[in-house]
RNA sequence: GCGCCUGUAGCUCAGUUGGAUAGAGCACGGGAUUUCUAAUCCCGCGGUCAGAGGUUCGAGCCCUCUCAGGCGCGCCA
């Protein structure tokens, strides 16, 4: 079926001597709905005419009458405006819905196709911090987007659980067990033994040495580094499981730096048979001068790999394992430089593939005023400056749980605060990730992070909330969406909620080839609002009426809400309760 | 010094590939609930789109330069 764009375009293509898709190109949004639909700007006609746009436009406009999908077509000044007909709407949002709920908002744009999506990523041995939200979050959107456009999707969480970080931890537990035999090692006793290194440390500069030398033994397999770093490891797992299981973030693939270590050697060994591998002040390189770039460090001076290496190693292993057309790094700004000189590299060797890998960069996390003190921060888990992930989502929960008992409207709320309170909380911590496009940097504060109103995940949940309520209240079951009457709505406000369901599909698919979940959530935003507008005018726009066929209708608008929010936030990994 | 990113209302941000009078949320002031959820909605206030040139019939958007902030530039990852 030909968009109503080309259906425009074809029209004006019958009276003007130009291509039908050159005009559609042409065609834009006017800026107010009253103003029509499409409009078609005649101001580069002008020249060849000879004649002043407006004269253009009315000349145009009356050599086109309006026929489906158009109820009006008429000149506004320079441009000719053309207006959809509620009929043509209604086929493109509720109607669609409503004959495939599920299939609504996906495409097979991506089919036979498969995208790697290397997210969150955290150095373990120590809890999550808000920071990790971003590329948490990041690449969770992603993931679902990606899956809804048709793409095998496969995640994948490199975690940082090889290093000397390790070696310190070690170091600090050594201490700490000699003082207690039955020192503890779960995550928050990590936490603790990774401060005290680096307080002990200051006063100590042995201590650095000596962790070296225990990630020395890690290294060489050592049986009582290896048991202490295995130890570690799981019980860090643990506590991060546990953390995405909240926020509804899981993994394909859990292939950390260590999975790394005796695939390295190989990785080496094919840049330098690509003739690439030189030396340099004593180190391997590959120099990058001929791409404006600084030379990519493979082993340092004492032989060992660099992450370099190990990212060029991953990357090799991703592409044999699972032959990726796309492979997307959501990894902080910082690392920018990094990334494409290990892309670089790839190429240099001959991947013709690296040209699917691509870092999917986002701004740096910083802590506002009054977070540590009275001025703006960065975090540095070493002092203790951390604000955790648990401890966010924990006070959200505890703000939402709060409003629901204030507000609870019957008991079936009540009883379920627990919960709902979770949902609502852990809603607001999500959703305020996908507030801003990713960037731009980002200043935590609390009172940003516990919003409740306005703009905020809370506000899509209630609206669900509300659109659920509407239905049971009006309680029957809607029939096939060919058997409702839709020529029944026609108002603007309901037209207004139409086009904005009609929109769902594009905000999906522009989110997903810009790598931008937040594009959905704006989406998600418009949407309530249309809704809200539309349902608080309650003289003009019951639901619920003496008029079977009307009530009809609008149920079903509501109900085609309902499910383009439900699948939206869906998408985000946000829950959409049905009472709040 | 070089590279990447950001700069839009007091604050936090949108702006759909160059089109019409630049839009939301927060904050502030006013208003809406006898009837489907007020975590909502409506009205008002608020702008030199960092600045200067340029391209164009038309620039928040494209080009050049300047300014401000963030990040990065071999042996940490």
């Amino acid at each position: 079926m030909p968009t109503a764009s080309q259906q425009a375009a074809r029209m004006l293509s019958g009276v003007i001597q130009k291509p039908a898709d050159e005009l559609a190109a042409m065609l834009i949004r006017p800026p107010k709905p009253e103003m029509g639909d499409l409009g078609f700007p005649c101001f580069t006609l002008s020249k060849e005419l000879k004649k002043a746009p407006p004269q253009i436009a009315q000349e145009l406009a009356s050599q086109l009458s309006a026929i489906e999908p158009f109820a009006e077509i008429k000149a506004v000044g320079p441009y000719v405006n053309f207006f959809l007909s509620t009929a043509a709407v209604v086929e493109s949002s509720a109607k669609a819905v409503l004959a495939d709920p599920d299939a609504w908002g996906t495409s097979s744009d991506g089919a036979g196709k498969t995208v790697v999506i290397d997210y969150s990523s955290p150095n373990i041995a120590k809890p999550l911090g808000v920071h990790h939200i971003r590329s948490t979050m990041i690449g969770s959107g992603l993931s679902r987007l990606y899956a809804a456009c048709g793409y095998k999707v496969v995640t994948v969480n490199h975690l940082g659980d090889w290093g000397t970080n390790f070696g310190q931890l070690m170091v600090s537990y050594k201490r700490a067990e000699a003082e207690n035999p039955n020192q503890s090692v779960d995550i928050d006793e990590l936490l603790k033994l990774y401060i005290r290194f680096h307080a002990d440390a200051e006063n100590d500069e042995s201590l650095e040495e000596e962790a070296r030398g225990w990630f020395k033994k890690l290294e060489d397999g050592d049986a009582e580094a290896v048991r202490l770093w295995k130890i570690f490891v799981e019980e860090s797992l643990k506590g991060l499981k546990k953390l995405y299981t909240r926020l509804n973030v899981s993994f394909d693939v859990y292939a950390g730096e260590s999975f790394f270590n005796d695939k390295m050697e190989a990785t080496v060994g094919r840049i330098e048979k690509a003739g690439l591998l030189e030396e340099s002040e004593g180190a391997m390189v590959v120099d990058l001068e001929t791409d404006g770039m600084p030379p990519c460090l493979i082993r340092k001076r004492d032989g060992a790999t660099t992450y370099a290496t190990r990212d060029l190693s991953a990357a090799e292993y991703r592409h044999s394992e699972y032959n990726f057309n796309k492979c997307l790094y959501v990894v902080a700004n910082q690392q920018e430089l990094h990334f494409r000189q290990v892309f670089r590299v790839l190429e240099k060797m001959g991947h013709d593939w690296a040209k699917g890998c691509e870092h999917v960069k986002f701004g740096m996390l910083s802590f506002g005023k009054g977070v540590f003190g009275e001025e703006k921060a960065t975090g540095s888990t070493r002092k203790g400056h951390v604000v955790f992930l648990e401890d966010v989502i924990d006070k959200a929960v505890d703000a939402a749980k709060k409003i629901i008992l204030e507000n609870a409207r019957d008991e079936e709320v009540t009883a379920g605060a627990e919960t709902l309170a979770e949902q609502v909380g852990i809603g607001a911590v999500i959703f305020s990730e996908y507030l801003q496009r990713r960037q731009k940097d980002v200043v935590f504060t609390w009172e940003k992070a516990l919003n409740l109103q306005g703009d905020s995940g809370p506000y899509l949940q209630y609206t669900h909330a509300r659109l659920s309520s509407v239905l049971r209240k009006y309680g029957k079951a809607l029939p096939a969406a060919d058997a409702i009457d839709w020529s029944r709505l026609g108002t603007s406000l309901e037209k207004g909620v139409l086009m904005a369901i009609a929109e769902y599909p594009a905000a999906v698919s522009r989110a997903t080839s810009e790598n931008e979940p937040a594009v959905v959530a704006d989406y998600l935003l418009g949407l309530c609002a249309e809704f809200n507008r539309m349902f608080t005018d309650k003289e003009n726009h019951r639901i619920v009426t003496d008029d079977e066929a009307l009530s009809q209708a609008r149920a079903g608008l509501v109900e085609a809400v309902r499910l383009t929010l439900h699948n939206g936030l869906a998408l985000l990994g946000l829950a959409a309760p049905e009472r709040m």
